[in-house]
DNA sequence: CGGTAGTTACTGACAAGTCAGTAAGTCGCT
DNA sequence: AGCGACTTACTGACTTGTCAGTAACTACCG
């Protein structure tokens, strides 16, 4: 009956758009959500807002995703993915090709402000109690640990000690992790000459005595 | 003459002081925030969980601070009262005791996991736009670089120049905060060997060519 | 020293808003 | 025709903040 006559005449904005590939559409609320996710925090980023910047409504998003909580796995996963396809054909850089490409890394962030944010706050959350992305930043800690570890020990030739090799492999990620933070509050700081002269400062340490003085550059 | 008439009908209201027992009080619950506002953040703690603490309700709460927001505020300045009135007696460590005295923290931060996780989120959080504790964030982050810049160049007998005293200062914080992260998530993560293994290091790298080595112990 | 005016420190009820999540219906592609 | 991709409409839980009322305390007056 008529009493269901809508705001007529309305175009209404997110009126019928052709189906697209739903891989694409799900894609898409993936960055979004990524996006808000990472600007806003998870607790603190709505499913109203993420739905908004696709042109769809909140239940939209979760009829694609079930919950709020499944969605943030997915976004964390769906990063992981993008991360490998984009060394996807370049082989993964170990010894001390690990190094250069963390400090490369550190330069292009300058230039992907909203990701290091991103990655700041979410990490940040994640140290309180039952967060949903708990499991996934230790993980990839550990994981990152690990590989730089192993770069160590191999740059220095099997000399360097297990606990000295993963001290200085968590100061690395620690370093490049808290100099991301400053920079994000103050321009002033200079994240990539600041994270170079850090981690040539800790690999130095770590090779010291084993006759291999200044890796890099 | 009528100037004696005090302002026009302002009688001097008389018990104007709070009672005797309201400063403590009111630290009690300033300690309670900081606690939820450590394990939950700022966003995702509530007045009710504050309140619960001291047995009030959240209209007590705001009672004594009128807004969440000013709630924080005054948590954060305690929280730098208290650390100010830690070091009282003791004089402003500078010099290569300022170095001495920030691996004495980390060893001790072991001991403080809460304090620890609080400061940790609630910096994650206030790298978000409009976060209440930014400027209180930046501002601490600002002051902690000028301090350990300055004993670099205090160590290095001025021969450190600005530049790299400054990419070490910023870090020397950022692996502290780093490690904490790591540590928090993952305890096999050795925080106070970590902590001294990078202070080192950078310290170590910043004084190179200034015939000044091997900084600590 | 006792009374009392004025204030402080609350409580409980409520307003107004936000949030995730659910249910049921509609549109249109395949 | 049927199913996938939505929308509208709604619920219930939680939020911060306001307000009126009350008990307790304190300062001063007589």
């Amino acid at each position: 009956m008529d009493d269901a006559v809508p705001p007529a005449a309305a175009p209404q904005r997110r009126a019928r758009q052709p189906r697209r590939a739903t891989t694409e559409r799900r894609a898409e609320i993936l960055r979004a959500a990524a996006h808000t996710f990472g600007s806003k925090g998870y607790k603190n980023g709505s499913l109203a807002e993420v739905a908004d910047q696709v042109g769809i409504t909140h239940a939209g998003v979760l009829h694609h995703f079930g919950s709020k909580e499944a969605l943030l796995v997915e976004v964390l996963e769906y990063r992981d993915k993008e991360d490998v396809r984009d060394l996807e054909g370049q082989h993964i850089p170990d010894g001390i090709e690990l190094f250069q490409h963390l400090v490369r890394t550190a330069r292009m962030n300058v230039d992907r402000r909203g990701i290091v944010q991103g990655y700041t706050v979410l990490t940040g959350e994640s140290v309180t109690e039952d967060h949903p992305a708990r499991d996934w930043v230790t993980n990839r800690f550990t994981i990152l640990r690990g590989e730089i570890t192993a770069a160590i020990v191999e740059v220095g030739g099997g000399d360097v000690p297990q606990d000295v090799a993963e001290c200085a492999a968590s100061a690395i990620i620690g370093v490049m992790d808290g100099l991301q933070v400053q920079w994000l509050l103050d321009d002033g700081v200079d994240l990539p000459a600041a994270t170079q002269f850090a981690i040539e400062a800790i690999l130095t340490a770590a090779l010291l005595g084993t006759g291999r003085p200044h890796p890099l550059t």
